[in-house]
DNA sequence: CAACTATATTATCAAGCAGTAATATAGTTG
DNA sequence: CAACTATATTACTGCTTGATAATATAGTTG
């Protein structure tokens, strides 16, 4: 796709930023603990040991991005993940790192 | 992986920082530009119609996180693709991205 | 070696963003 | 309805970073 087409500055705007939602530990670390289930706001606030501000304008931006869904059930608000692909996303990046290391700590020996 | 297995801060922070470095258009448009063919500094410049210096940070950004490679030759430095997978990354983004606009598109209907 | 060329680096500025405290909103319960 | 609770928003601060101009580096050519 980005190597076959051609690409509008627009797409590669809407690619990027997609990118940016993902390149913050933070809000990975949310996702990882969303991962299996949906999980209330404070819920989230303890397990990652954030503040609950913090918490919540990550996960705010997220669902704008679509990238987490919200129900809410009185005072809660549940979120739960909404685009799975970003796991896909993680494990790619993760064998590449993964593969980098190998190739560095083999330069090494 | 990021689902399955515990995440360290540091595992999370350097994936972040991996979708950091794809987070940013005009690298993007330097990867896109890459896809085919090895291309010098001056070639990119042109092709992406950004400043020099501009151009040889995102490279050199790129280059220390192995996404590209370079080959000296003179006076010339030519830059190439050596993380595919980045490719099979904006493949995901771009899927996904689609799938966004035409469910809002058809909210519409 | 002097002039030239390609690339890299540095300094600087402006913009964006993560974290936090304070406050607002809105639902719940006595 | 008053006190309480969960979440969202706002204002602010410090840090990071992208763009650019200026300069440095290093190879080339006459």
């Amino acid at each position: 796709m980005l190597r076959r087409e051609e690409m509008s500055d627009d797409a590669l705007a809407m690619i990027a930023n997609r990118f940016r939602v993902l390149a913050d530990p933070m809000r990975l670390k949310i996702l990882h603990t969303l991962g299996n289930a949906e999980m209330n706001v404070s819920e989230l606030v303890e397990a990652t040991r954030a503040g609950q501000a913090n918490v919540s304008k990550h996960l705010g931006l997220m669902l704008d991005a679509e990238i987490v869904a919200r129900r809410k059930e009185g005072l809660n608000s549940f979120y739960r993940i909404s685009d799975e692909s970003i796991f896909e996303l993680c494990d790619l990046v993760c064998e590449r790192l993964k593969k980098q290391f190998e190739t560095r700590r083999s330069v090494l020996e």
